[in-house]
DNA sequence: CAGAAACCACTACGGCTGTTGTAGTTTGAA
DNA sequence: TTCAAACTACAACAGCCGTAGTGGTTTCTG
């Protein structure tokens, strides 16, 4: 099990890729390889079971969701207040929706985990994390509300994804006009 | 292709169980087979491909979750107003939760749809029929808002329910008072 | 420079999958 | 009762899957 770093997040970010693209189902090794345009056999190299490659992503999906540190550094410089939460909600949905595959490649681990401890372990440390993370953040602007509220932001949140990233109820609202609304009725 | 719909249900909501429990990677014809109990290439017989297997499961999900006509009608009978909604939401959460397997397989067959025009069709369909009826029972009740509300609700709820059904972001909030925030701050 | 350790490309195998075909059996109409 | 149509059980095929193993090559270390 080679632990070459480079080729590992690469042959993790195809694996993400055709996750997203194919599904749980057509997520293997071989297409793992041929995503990543290496011969066949190496992502079975890195990773020696299936249950290793979904571990991989569930880690790999995590970095590759962290918000850019110049855009937080930004944010954090303004001042505190309604309109910055929901620019910085904006920004969250903007950079899941920039990169759908990347999020309907969570939304596939996150059913995915249920079913494997492993993985659950894995994706929930980080889910967690980012929710703590938020609920600090959100104390930050001194704005009302506190966890609960946070908890109810990111349900909606991740309600609008699944919408806009599946198959959609059909309602054409316009994504910022409801990111607007959750802020302003669940938190404000 | 047979057309017995006895055994086509029962083939269908094996189907789904397969599907919630096992994933889109699981769900086989034989595994279909095997979760109905009847011999092995029955599925094949009635599903003659994977996609029409999709198709069917896509239209059997939708009279699963087709509620209660008696609670609808005992609904229907009371006096119009906040109460009345929270219990309306309160009866969705119940009813997709109290079978979690079916509304797992719902998200996984959503995920699906999003690669499958076919399967598309179908679920969008009845999830769109589903949203139109939403907005037009919350119009007799009396309540202020609109569609744009109801939308509102069905993303958080949604976003409620992969949360619980799945890797849950950890806030341990009461799903009960999460349906009372999101009616009385979203709508009521 | 020599040797060992890590990495890489490739192969092999048993098992499961989608799909199709084909006999036997039941059902229902004439 | 008779006979065709529908249904059922079963088998077979090629193809892909996870996994493990094996030499050759590169890279590091002393």
């Amino acid at each position: 099990m080679p632990s070459n770093p480079d080729r590992r997040r690469l042959l993790a970010d195809a694996g993400l890729r055709v996750l997203a693209e194919h599904g749980a189902r057509g997520l293997t090794h071989r297409a793992v390889d041929a995503g990543a345009g290496v011969p066949a056999g190496t992502a079975s190299n890195y990773f020696r079971s299936r249950d290793a490659l979904l571990g991989a992503l569930g880690e790999r999906i995590m970095e590759r969701f962290a918000p850019d540190e110049k855009v937080i550094a930004e944010l954090g410089a303004r001042e505190p207040g309604r309109d910055l939460f929901v620019d910085y909600l904006r920004y969250i949905v903007e950079r899941t929706t920039r990169q759908p595959e990347l999020t309907r490649a969570l939304i596939e681990l996150r059913l995915e985990a249920a079913r494997r401890p492993g993985l659950a372990e894995i994706l929930g440390g980080t889910l967690r994390r980012g929710y703590a993370g938020d609920v600090a953040f959100h104390a930050t602007t001194g704005l009302a509300g506190g966890p609960f509220e946070i908890a109810l932001l990111h349900y909606a949140l991740d309600g609008l994804l699944l919408d806009m990233l599946t198959t959609s109820i059909g309602a054409d609202a316009d994504p910022d006009d409801v990111v607007a609304a959750f802020v302003d009725r669940l938190v404000v």
